[in-house]
DNA sequence: AAACGTCGTACGACAATGTCGAACGCGAGG
DNA sequence: CCTCGCGTTCGACATTGTCGTACGACGTTT
């Protein structure tokens, strides 16, 4: 955790925008002190932040929120992503087909961040949003991409991740029953979360290769288990896998 | 134009980070010149935006990009913004429907700032990016935006926005002209953009009020102009009106 | 109505902190 | 093997961010 030089100034303008990702609106007051500020100190930090747009200030009570500046920022990220732009249009034909919600992720710090998210028309409440992070152990995409990782970086995140904790009727708990999943997956070339991450929830995942062949991210189906026969199952992961395929080809 | 207290170092991080819309990497050196900051400065506020995920090091040529947090930003905006949320599961029937683009927008500072986007099929080129921002009187949410704005507020932008640029064949270019076709909107409820932005597109918009009626967004349809007949003008225009309705009953 | 509490904002003084130039270690290219 | 340019580190200075205090505005309470 090496850190070098921080601008303790600038981080804690960041703290205070993503203190806005759980909360709509913030008074000055609160904001100072949720993060140990004076308020005038906090004052100093908004007024820059509302001053360039990455905060508003809402003339009724005087209160801030996220500016609309912060979406051109997540825009310039799905644009230069080359994996997000060229997956998109391979995301959409999976949503018709299937009506289900579609996630496409990449694994940072031993997490499973989504970088992308079409909803269906079936749209169980799944509440990822984008740019969230989920454990890896007990999702479909999470299990995926261990499942293709070098191995050193497979035994680093192993081991940073233990105790498995019990997410749903199905997670997976014990590290070599672990490892046993990620090999069928490689043999499959498909994952599944089976009621592993959300009680009632199935998802199912393929990897996503670059040009070299390394898997760099991981595209995957989500919906209602009781709306997946076990026919379909079979009809979803072959078309996921192809999808899959299909996008990696484009890299 | 009032500023107050204006932190410098924190305005010259976000500086950093807009350079990245505009370019997919950059090295330090690179922003360090481009926003006149010794190397070593640069280095720092950086290095503090890395440190936050707001940029991500490649390893390879050690060179810098957006990192994965700023969507964790843009995601919070889209769910907390009442308008966005509330807004969405209609745009998908829209484009599902048409298959055209559907665009969610607001204005802000004089200027039509793009909310959500949907592509749809027939995905014309259509270069608008999330959170990007367009000039209002060429554009057919724009109009639609201006057409219904409190009166005051619609004459100081007028008076900043001239002179109306020629962006396509049909750009409105006088204010009088303008002015009518404010009037028109009003009439009909409906505000059409026949390559007055862009040549060869064509948008179809409608206002979304919130629950005093006051027009808070506007909704559009975009596509190729060649693939909308008159006739499909109406039955597009008769929808548009109808999801914008159904939207504002949500607010 | 007047007193109170609380809010966002402004001010000013101190020292903590951001800034800068110079220098280091490293890798690429000649 | 030398050189160039890169990202990064270091240390000293003074700029700048910080904090307590205070002001005016608003809403509520008494």
């Amino acid at each position: 955790m090496s850190e070098g030089r921080i601008i303790q100034s600038v981080a804690r303008a960041l703290n205070i925008l993503e203190l806005f990702e759980s909360s709509r609106d913030l008074s000055v007051t609160e904001i100072a002190s949720r993060l140990d500020l004076s308020k005038s100190t906090a004052f100093g930090l908004i007024n820059t932040l509302a001053h360039k747009g990455y905060l508003e200030q809402n003339p009724r009570d005087s209160r801030y929120s996220l500016g609309l500046k912060v979406l051109r920022l997540g825009g310039a990220v799905q644009r230069h992503n080359i994996i997000a732009s060229r997956a998109k249009p391979f995301m959409e034909k999976l949503v018709q087909e299937f009506s289900e919600t579609v996630h496409l992720t990449v694994e940072r710090n031993g997490m499973v961040v989504y970088i992308d998210k079409i909803r269906g028309d079936k749209a169980v409440f799944i509440q990822s949003a984008i740019g969230a992070e989920n454990p890896m152990y007990c999702t479909a995409v999470g299990k995926c991409l261990l499942a293709y990782m070098p191995e050193a970086k497979l035994e680093r995140l192993l081991s940073k991740m233990q105790p498995l904790e019990r997410r749903g009727p199905n997670t997976i708990t014990d590290i070599a029953e672990l490892r046993q999943e990620l090999q069928a997956i490689r043999e499959r070339g498909i994952s599944i979360d089976d009621e592993e991450h959300v009680p009632g929830l199935m998802c199912i995942a393929a990897p996503i290769r670059n040009h070299d062949g390394e898997v760099v991210a991981a595209i995957s189906i989500s919906g209602a288990k009781a709306g997946i026969s076990s026919k379909l199952v079979g009809r979803i992961s072959e078309k996921v896998a192809w999808t899959a395929q299909q996008i990696s080809g484009e890299m």
